[in-house]
DNA sequence: CACCCTCGAGTTCA
DNA sequence: CTCGAGGGTG
C-alpha cells in the first residue's frame, strides 16, 4: 500500500487522471444541484462517485489538495441572494452505508466513553433543504440556507412565508428566551402535495404553449415558458424557497422540521432531545418520530423500522440520522474539521435512480385498453432490477413530459411498482423524440378507439379475436378470482392462443371446456434453442402440451410424444372448474366493471346465469352494490352474438350455469355485520385462507381501512393500512388477536385488543 | 350534490 | 399499490 509519503509524480497516470476526472464532475453535479436546482444524477450515483473519489485519495493521500471536493462540506450557491457568513460553520455528517459501519462507529464510542455512560438519539433524516434560523431575543433576524457550510444564502423573507415558522419565540413562561439561538432544520416539500403542484406546472405550462401556438398564427414572438415540473419533492423545496417573489413562496406548502442547535448565548442544555422539547415549548416545529435508545441494537431496529416505513412518513427520507443525546459528552468527542464523531448519518439504498427510457411500446389489455409502457436501460432500483414501467396512458405521457431517449428519474412507488417520475431535461442532446400513441392495435391491427367521446383511454374494439385480448381473458378466467385453474398460467395461455404457429386451438373461450389432450398435441411455442453452439437469440418452434417423439437412426419411432405431467393435470383441471360456484362463472366471462365482489353480489340475487341474462337493467340494478351502469354493461354483453355463444357452448361441455342449494338461507355467522381488513402476512394463513375463515364466519373482508372497518388484522411486513389504521384509532390484531376474533367472537377480541393496547 | 367507501383494472420482478 | 370511477348516503 502506497504511504502517505508517496509523491504525486510516483502515483500512476490514469489514477491521477481519474482522480481529475472525478473531481471535475462532482464539481459540476455539485453545481447543477445547489445553484441551479436541477441535477443531472441522482444522489446515489453522486455518492458512489464521492466515495470512488473518496477512496483514491484514502490510498494516495497528495491527491487529497484542499481544493478536493472530498474536502468541502457542502455545496456553493446562487448568486442570486445575498451571501452571509454563518455564525459557525455548519458541518455534514459521516455517513454509514449498512449496519456494519454503524457497528463499527458504536465500537469506537462506547471505546471511548465506555458502555452504558450515553444514549443515542435517532431522528428521521428528511430529504429536503438544510436552513439556519437565527433568533435574537426570540426574534427571527436571518434564515439563511446551509450554502457550502461556510457561507449561506439569505432567504429570509421567503422563510417568514412558512406559517410555523415562528418570527417571535412564544415565551412558555418556564424557559427564558435566550439572548441569541441558531435553530437548524430541513425545509421539506410535503409527498403527498407534490404531485399537486407537478399537475399544476404541467397546466400552466400547456397554457402557455398554447397561447404561443396562437400568437405564432398571429405573427407574434413566443412568450417564456413557466418551468418543467420538479423531479422530485426535495427539488421542489428547494425550487420554492429560491423564488425571487416571497409571495410564489408562500403558495407551496413548505414545512420545517428542527434539527440542530448551532451558536447559543443564554441557552444551556443536557440533552439534544431536552432541547428538542424546549424548541417545541417556544413554538418551532419538531420532529414526531425521535427516539431516545440506550444501545446500538436499538437504534439497529429503528433504522429497519422507518427503512420499511419510509413512505408513512409526510415527507421524504433518504436515511436515519444518530447522535449521543448528551450535549457534554458531544463536546467531549469534539468533531473532525469536516463532521462531528457524535453523529452518524445511516444512509437507506436510493429509492430514485436515473436511466435511459429506450422505447414507449403500447400493450393491450383484457378490456381491449391500450397502455403504454417504457422500456428502459435496465438498473437497480430499491433491490431489484427494473426494465419497464407502466405510463398508464397518453395523457400522463404528455403530463410526465419523458421523451424517447430521455434519461429519466425512476423510482419504486411503495417499494414495489416503478414508476417514472420525469425527464432530466438538462441531459437532453436533441436526439429525443415524442412519444405518439398508435393509431392501430399492435397486436391485430384494428383501428383503436375512444369508447366515449370524453375517454382519454383508447381500446382495441376487435374482442372477439385480438389475440392479445383473447390471450388475457384465457388468462384472467384461470385465475384466483374466477375459474381458478393452475395449470393454466401466462405460458399456457400464449400456448393456447398463438395466430402464428400451428393452428390455434382456441378461437375464443367459449372451446375453453371442449379441449381434449389429442387436440393439444400440435400446439407449440416458440422457445430459445437449448442446443451447443446456438445462438443467443435463436428461437424454435416446440410442441408445449406434448413432449417431443424421439427417433432411431432409421427414423422409426424410439419414444412416442406423449402429454406431459401438467396437461394431464389442465385437463383434470378443467373438469373440476365445471362445477366452480356460480360467481366465479360470472367472473370469468371478463364483463366490464364485473369482477369477482361484484359477481358475487350478483349471485347472491341471481341463481341462475340464464335468469341474469334475460333480467332487464332495472331488475339487475336492484341488486344492492350494482347501479345502472354495471346493469347496462351486463345487458350489453349479453346481447352479443359471440357472447352467448361463450355461454352455451360451456354449458354444453357441461359447466354448471346455475347455484346448487343457493335458495338455502345462509346460516347466521359470529361475525355478521362486521367488516375486516387484512395486511401482512399471518403465519398459518394465506392471503385468501384468513380471507375465507372472517367470509364463512360472515364478516365482510374489504381492501382499504376506512372508519367503517371494525377490525384491522395485521401480519408481518403490514403496508401502509396499518399506519391508517393505527391513525383512525382502530381496533388492531395480530396472529393472536386474529385467533381471539375466531374463537371467540367480535367482543373478546375487542377486549384483547384494549388489553394490549394498555399493558 | 358532495362526500366517502369500495371495486375494477392494470402492473413489476423473482 | 395506485388510479379512476361506480354506488350509496346524508
Amino acid at each position: 500500500m502506497a504511504g502517505a509519503t508517496t509523491g504525486v509524480d510516483e502515483i500512476p497516470a490514469e489514477v491521477r487522471e481519474r482522480a481529475a476526472t472525478l473531481a471535475r464532475e462532482l464539481e459540476e453535479h455539485r453545481f447543477r444541484y445547489y445553484v441551479k436546482d436541477s441535477p443531472v444524477v441522482s444522489d446515489g450515483e453522486f455518492d458512489a462517485l464521492m466515495r470512488e473519489l473518496e477512496a483514491i485519495e484514502e490510498k494516495y493521500p497528495a491527491l487529497r489538495t484542499p481544493d478536493s471536493p472530498t474536502q468541502k462540506v457542502g455545496g456553493t450557491y446562487s448568486t442570486d441572494f445575498t451571501s452571509v457568513d454563518h455564525l459557525e460553520r455548519l458541518l455534514s455528517l459521516d455517513n454509514a452505508m449498512n449496519e456494519e459501519e454503524l457497528d463499527e462507529w458504536d465500537d469506537r464510542l462506547t471505546r471511548e466513553l465506555g458502555t452504558g455512560n450515553f444514549h443515542y438519539l435517532c431522528e428521521l433524516k428528511i430529504d429536503g433543504l438544510a436552513i439556519n434560523l437565527l433568533y435574537e431575543n426570540g426574534h427571527l433576524v436571518r434564515a439563511l440556507t446551509r450554502g457550502d457550510g461556510r457561507t449561506g444564502e439569505d432567504v429570509t423573507p421567503n422563510i417568514r412565508t412558512i406559517a410555523e415558522i415562528p418570527t417571535r419565540l412564544r415565551d412558555d413562561g418556564g424557559h427564558d428566551i435566550p439572548e441569541l439561538v441558531e435553530i437548524r432544520g430541513e425545509v421539506f416539500f410535503p409527498v403527498e402535495k407534490f404531485e399537486e403542484l407537478n399537475a399544476s406546472l404541467v397546466e400552466a405550462r400547456a397554457a402557455v404553449e398554447h397561447e404561443n401556438e396562437e400568437r405564432r398564427a398571429q405573427g407574434l414572438g413566443p412568450k417564456a415558458l413557466p418551468q418543467l415540473p420538479f423531479a422530485n419533492p426535495r427539488n421542489a423545496a428547494a425550487g420554492s424557497l429560491r423564488q425571487k417573489d416571497p409571495r410564489v413562496t408562500a403558495s407551496r406548502p413548505l414545512h420545517m422540521i428542527v434539527h440542530g442547535i448551532g451558536v447559543r448565548r443564554g441557552f444551556d442544555i443536557d440533552c439534544q432531545s431536552h432541547a428538542y422539547e424546549r424548541l417545541h415549548a417556544w413554538g418551532l416545529p419538531t420532529a414526531q418520530h425521535n427516539k431516545v435508545v440506550a444501545t446500538i441494537d436499538e437504534v439497529k431496529e429503528f433504522v429497519r423500522y422507518f427503512g420499511e416505513h419510509r413512505n408513512s412518513v409526510e415527507h421524504e427520507i433518504d436515511g436515519i440520522v444518530i447522535k449521543v443525546d448528551e450535549i457534554p459528552i458531544q463536546g467531549r468527542l469534539g468533531s473532525t474539521s469536516k463532521s462531528p464523531r457524535w453523529a452518524i448519518a445511516f444512509k437507506y439504498p436510493p429509492q430514485e435512480v436515473n436511466t435511459k427510457l429506450l422505447d414507449i411500446e403500447v400493450g393491450i389489455g383484457r378490456t381491449g385498453r391500450a397502455t403504454p409502457y417504457a422500456v428502459m436501460e435496465p438498473v437497480t432500483v430499491a433491490g431489484s432490477v427494473v426494465a419497464r414501467a407502466t405510463l398508464h396512458n397518453q395523457q400522463v405521457v404528455k403530463a410526465k413530459g419523458v421523451l424517447i431517449g430521455d434519461t429519466i428519474v425512476l423510482r419504486k412507488a411503495g417499494d414495489v411498482i416503478p414508476e417514472i417520475l420525469g425527464p432530466v431535461a438538462d441531459l437532453r442532446d436533441g436526439s429525443e423524440r415524442e412519444f405518439v400513441m398508435p393509431t392501430e392495435c399492435p397486436e391485430c391491427g384494428t383501428e383503436l378507439r375512444a369508447m366515449k367521446e370524453a375517454d382519454i383511454d383508447l381500446r382495441c374494439p376487435n374482442a372477439r379475436s385480438c389475440p392479445a385480448q383473447l390471450r388475457e381473458r384465457i388468462f384472467y378466467l384461470a385465475g384466483r378470482k374466477a375459474f381458478d385453474i393452475e395449470a393454466l398460467g401466462y405460458e399456457s395461455a400464449v400456448a393456447l392462443t398463438r395466430p402464428d404457429a400451428g393452428p390455434c386451438v382456441l378461437a375464443t373461450e367459449a372451446d375453453l371446456f371442449a379441449l381434449t389432450a389429442e387436440q393439444l398435441r400440435d400446439v407449440q411455442m416458440l422457445r430459445k434453442v437449448n442446443r451447443a453452439g446456438a445462438a443467443e437469440d435463436e428461437k424454435e418452434l416446440v410442441p408445449y402440451f406434448w413432449s417431443r417423439a424421439e427417433y432411431d437412426k432409421e427414423g422409426n419411432v424410439k419414444k412416442p410424444s406423449k402429454p406431459k405431467a401438467n396437461t394431464d393435470k389442465l385437463i383434470k383441471e378443467l373438469e373440476k372448474a365445471k362445477t366452480q360456484p356460480l360467481w366465479r362463472v360470472l367472473t370469468a366471462l371478463s364483463i366490464r366493471h364485473v369482477s369477482d365482489t361484484t359477481a358475487r353480489a350478483i349471485t347472491r340475487d341471481f341463481h341462475d346465469l340464464d335468469r341474469l341474462a334475460a333480467a332487464t337493467e332495472e331488475e339487475i340494478a336492484a341488486v344492492d352494490g350494482i347501479g345502472p351502469i354495471i346493469a347496462k354493461s351486463i345487458v350489453e354483453w349479453f346481447a352479443v352474438d359471440w357472447h352467448r355463444e361463450i355461454v352455451e357452448k360451456w354449458r354444453a361441455a357441461g359447466v354448471r350455469l346455475a347455484e346448487e342449494g343457493a335458495d338455502v338461507e345462509k346460516a347466521p355467522g359470529p361475525l355478521d355485520g362486521l367488516t375486516a381488513v387484512v395486511t401482512g402476512t399471518l403465519t398459518g394463513y394465506t392471503r385468501d385462507s384468513s380471507k375465507e375463515a372472517l367470509e364463512q364466519r360472515g364478516a365482510k373482508v374489504t381492501g382499504s381501512v376506512s372508519k367503517k372497518t371494525d377490525f384491522v388484522v395485521v401480519g408481518d411486513n403490514p403496508g401502509s393500512k396499518y399506519d391508517k389504521a393505527v391513525q383512525l384509532g382502530l381496533v388492531i390484531l395480530d396472529a393472536e388477536g386474529f385467533a381471539v376474533l375466531l374463537d371467540q367472537g367480535a367482543d373478546a377480541a375487542r377486549a384483547w385488543a384494549a388489553e394490549r393496547a394498555d399493558g
